[in-house]
Order: C-alpha cells, then structure tokens, then sequence
DNA sequence: GATTTAATTCGTAAACTGACGACTTATATT
DNA sequence: AATATAAGTCGTCAGTTTACGAATTAAATC
C-alpha cells in the first residue's frame, strides 16, 4: 500500500520519456533559486502525498533527477524541516494582531477582518494538510510555535470582545482561551471541512464567516457568565 | 523516513525473542475469533500509525506471523476497509437522533446529553486520527456515509433549536446547516486539539463543551436571522 | 493413541526507498 | 576556442515491504 504518490508517479515507460527530451528542456539554474524552487514543490507535494511519500516521486514532480535534492539538502528529514518553516510557520502575520487591537474599529469589524485574513492566508488547503499530517506526527516536526502564536490570537481576541462588551472575564488564563476557542475551532473546522473532506461548498466563505462571528460576538457574554460561575464552583 | 511504525517494531535481537518462548505461548484460535482479534488490534495499531503503517509491524503487535494476517484479510486494503467498518461507521448510534428530537426533555438538555455521548463514543483519538488519516487519502477509503449521518444530526438540532425558540429559519437548507455546523464544528475541532495536538487538556470536558453549548444557544437566533436577511440579498 | 484437519509459521520473490560515489555536461571566464 | 567550475544525472547498495507457496504443528475426531 503505498501512499496517494503512486497516483502521481506517471506509469511506465521511462525510457521514452527521457529519450523524447534529448538535448531540450535541461534548464541549468543558480543553486539559491533551484533551492528555492525544490523548496516550493516540496510543500506542495507533501501536502498532497503526505510526509511519508518517497524523494523519487518527488524528483519526477520537479522534473530533475532524485539525486539532485539530495545536494541541496542533506537528507529527506532535513526537507522536511525546511518545509514546515516555510509553509506552516511562515504564513502568520504579525500585523493581525495590531490590527485586532486597534481600538478605532468596532470589533466585529476587526473580527471579520482578522478571520478573513487568516482563513485566506493559513486555513489553506495545502496549510491544513501539512499541519495535520505533521500533528499525526509521521514525523515530530512541528515544535509549538503554533500553538503559542494561535494562543495569542485567542488572548486578544476574547480581551477585546470583553472591552467592546464591557464583560467581566473569568480569572483563569485557561478558561478564557476555551472562549476563544468556540470561535476559532468552528472556523478552523470550517476550512478543514471545505479543503479536506470536500463539503460545505456551496454557501460562500464570507457568508459563513460572518455566520460564526456573529454568534460568538452575540453569545460571548453568555460563555463569559458561564466561565466565571463554574470557576466559582472549582 | 519511515511512519511511526519504528517507535513500534521493538529493535534488533529478533532470533532471542523467538527463542525466549520456545513452546509456550501459541494460542492457536478459532478463525472468527482470530479475525476479530486482529481486526481490533489494526484499528489501534492503524489510527496510532497511520494507513502506511506496515503488515509485519501489526503482526509483531498482534503477536503473530505476518503471514496469517494474509490468511484472513486477502489484501492490506482489505483489512483497512474493514478497520474503516469496525472503527469508524460503528461508533455512531442511532438513537441519539431519537433523544435529540424527544421534546419532554429542554432543548440545551438534549444538546448536553448528545454531545457527550458523541464526544466519548466518537470524538475519540482513536476515531479523530483514522478518520484524518483517511481523510487525507492516503487511501481513498472513507465514503460519504459519515458526512450524511452528521449531515442529518445538525439538521435535527437546527431544528429542534427554532421550535425551541420560536425563532424562523431560513429556507435554505445548506445555509441552514452551517448554523449547525458552527457548533458542532466548535466541539470537533476541540476534540482535535485535545486529542491530536495534546492541548486544552486543563480545563474539563464537560465545562469547555458546556461553554460551547452555552453560547450557540444564545447567539441561535442572532445567526438564523443573518442567515435569512443573507439569503433575501441573494 | 492414531489420524485428520486446519491454524500458524518459515522462507523468499519482486518491487520499492533513502542515500550517495562517480560520472557527465552546461556555462562562465579567460 | 580552451579551460575550469559546479549543476545535474547514472547506477547502485543496503534495507524494507507486500504478498504468497510450502512446510509445520496444535487440536479435534475417531
């Protein structure tokens, strides 16, 4: 059983292919850009085949010879650790949370904007199947920057819900992040929905955003009342 | 880069395992009996390491020769299909729709009473890393039982929501589902990064899923009216 | 206890996979 | 145009991996 690779790994007749491009398409490039165009097709391949596919199928996809990766970067491991740096970790933007905290907003404005943002730029495709293939942990890749960063967001975003509010928050830091949480598992489930399992595809994105949003912004107070009663009872 | 699987095949001295239990241990079974053994054992041994986890690694897991496993499923797909029957289809019961619609009981009781029972009987690591893991195809082997069993639970909750709060749907019914899907994305998603990430594991289940409850309850009317004014502009 | 039945293991074929030494050849420089 | 540099490919090794034919051996039957 191999891997969704085999589906790429175009059938047969090696032999004809490399003869039908004798002297042709052999496009020379200087190291930097051919680093970083190996670098690109890797996430992109990964993402599809998942961590476990093999650096030949990977080689063909990029039109050169296997070896060729191999002296760019050390071994498949080291890739790999390349790829997460540049497709999982890169993507956060450390304007969003300026933006979350610019008061001269209304929220839910800046909430929109924010998910809008996020949703285009991490909840990809390609993101979604990279990091859950990583935190299946085919290989321990992915160290908990992620974590600490997408905490943050949930920091702002609830202490900024409770200012526009004017809502008391529960003292424990865990319990105020579960808020957050609400709205951002629902969206991030959302993405994991429409780019994995190929459903809720018919209403637009917007639509479903401003969905969630709402609800959160509406029943905030409500969750925040919650949180702060059973931290009494604790 | 092998998957998992390497934590797993307990390194070198194979000769002196063997050795180590010359005539004991051979518990030789009767053939539905042994099926269903191995079938159980490949759906932890699967969902811990993923779908391109190896025969002879569930073999020594089961405590057997790779070659019986052969005896009894015709193919590795085989046997991953039936992992699929066994692990992911069961868990779901029909009878929590019936609960859900059982209107002597208060709405948010319901909900409350549903989600647990989800959450423990299908929100499980288990369940979550087969169904990611075949849900980024490495084989193609999840139909769309599971979508349309969901499918049909966010209808019921939807409605049983507006009967509970008099409160007017909108026509649409993929717009309608969405509603539902906020939350049920919400509680999914904190399965996910509970059991697949190993976060927000300080605060209790009951009191985060609770919290989620507590606000799609509160903000269900303000959706379902954004939702129809939505669909007027439409 | 001898005989049969079938559960289980052994051993291996054929294909695959990460890694790399040695060779080829495009391109820039003189 | 000759030369040097290094980008890129060939071929292969060692270890895996699925799958299966053939040999073992525990237990049921008489």
């Amino acid at each position: 059983m191999r891997a969704r690779s085999d589906l790429l790994s175009g059938a047969g007749r090696p032999s004809e292919a490399r003869r039908s491009r004798p002297k042709q398409a052999v496009p020379r490039m200087a190291p930097a850009q051919r680093k970083a165009m190996l670098l690109a097709r890797a996430s992109d391949f990964f993402a599809e085949y998942g961590l476990t596919a093999q650096t030949r199928a990977l080689a063909e996809a990029c039109g050169v010879a296997q070896r060729l990766i191999y002296r760019y970067f050390p071994s498949k491991a080291a890739l790999l650790q390349e790829v997460y740096e540049e497709a999982i970790v890169a993507p956060f933007k450390a304007v969003w949370l300026v933006r979350l905290r610019d008061r001269s907003q209304p929220f839910e404005t800046r909430l929109q904007e924010f998910y809008h943002n996020y949703y285009d730029a991490v909840l990809t495709r390609k993101w979604l199947r990279l990091f859950l293939y990583a935190s299946l942990a085919e290989a321990r890749m992915a160290p908990d920057y992620i974590q600490a960063i997408i905490v943050e967001i949930l920091e702002t975003i609830v202490v900024e819900a409770a200012h526009a509010q004017q809502v008391e928050l529960p003292s424990g830091r865990d319990l105020r992040n579960e808020i957050g949480w609400m709205l951002h598992g629902a969206v991030s489930h959302f993405a994991i929905r429409r780019h994995l399992y190929e459903a809720s595809r018919r209403v637009e994105v917007e639509r479903i955003l401003a969905l969630h949003i709402r609800c959160f912004v509406t029943g905030f107070a409500a969750m925040a009342a919650e949180a702060r009663a059973c931290e009494g009872t604790t």
